[in-house]
DNA sequence: TTCAATTGTTTTAAGCTTAAAACATTACGA
DNA sequence: TCGTAATGTTTTAAGCTTAAAACAATTGAA
């Protein structure tokens, strides 16, 4: 738990912000999704920094306690790898970390040899709830000055964005296989 | 410049939805986030996997011709790096590459031998046009599916999300410099 | 039964990223 | 002038990420 001496006396810099750049041909699309990578960037990067200060931990072995959490017994690399959607050979390199850390604990599976089954230890348990609580409210603090019907609003746009991505998604991997 | 049977026979896995794990509990801060998270990553992956296609380049190698371009004549390495508010290190990795591929130059500054300046080559600057071209269109058929009025509607929402971000933000470095 | 295909995991090579250390050069004050 | 502080860049160590190769174990068909 490092303590408030520990935090950088001059702010960090804003490293978020891909707009400055936005030229006066460039369309409202461009501009959307520049906004986009702002406001994604301004939240991923001031997560990541309060994770490291306050838990000494990152983002993906975050995500990666959450998953054993949330499904409350041990998890196959495999399986941590699906949930995740990232690559095996990535999951692997993370629960060494967690592993080295006590997080977590790694026993084979005793039905299928190649089979490596993770767990939440206790402590991995304790800190994942401290975090999660912590990650929770600097989410709410971070979106505090949108209104719940602009917050209401936001997600709808969002999801009519995601629609739009996965038509023109689908649209191109038929394009492909031609 | 590859073509379409390197493509995968199988269309890459979805990695990018965030969404699937969100809890009876959340509260609507969080689902927004989750979903801003999912929409970013899907437009990020696809940008990334069809620069890689079509250029066999990445992302943050055409932000670096993007700002030599912006600029308009030689840029100092630090230059560079504030202006993409990455690391100083970070450039020279990018840069080196960049220069093995013949995309751009290094040549030291006449008035201060500390400073590299770095300059697009012919080569840099039409490859850049191409993929520049290629990506807003990309953009645009992601975005097709949303009316004007939605994307206006986004834009102003996630104005003001980037406000309270920094409002946050603000506050924060208030607390930490007690 | 045997062996080839499949499945689960780790390793490797490459790239992106940062912070901090190391280097090189310039600027400036005593 | 001299030496120290500041500035610009590169290097290093560490972590995240992927794709592809390598390994290990299991499955299933001949």
């Amino acid at each position: 738990m490092t303590d408030a001496s520990d935090l950088p006396t001059t702010p960090p810099e804003d490293r978020s912000d891909y707009e400055s750049g936005v030229q006066l041909e460039d369309g409202m699309e461009l501009r959307v999704w520049l906004r986009l990578l702002t406001c994604t960037n301004l939240l991923d990067n001031e997560v990541r920094t309060r994770l490291k200060h306050t838990a000494d931990t990152t983002l993906p072995r975050f995500d990666i306690l959450a998953q054993l959490e949330r499904h409350d017994g041990p998890m196959s690399m495999g399986e941590l790898s699906k949930r995740l959607m990232v690559s095996n050979g990535n999951v692997t390199g993370l629960v060494d970390r967690l592993a080295g850390e006590g997080m977590v604990s790694r026993t084979p599976s005793p039905g299928d040899r190649r089979v490596q089954m993770v767990s939440l230890t206790a402590e991995g348990s304790k800190s994942f709830a401290k975090i999660a609580d912590d990650h929770r409210q600097w989410v709410g603090e971070m979106m505090a000055g949108l209104t719940a019907e602009e917050m209401t609003k936001l997600y709808g746009l969002l999801a009519r964005l995601k629609e739009s991505i996965h038509d023109a998604e689908h649209k191109n991997s038929l394009e492909a296989a031609e």
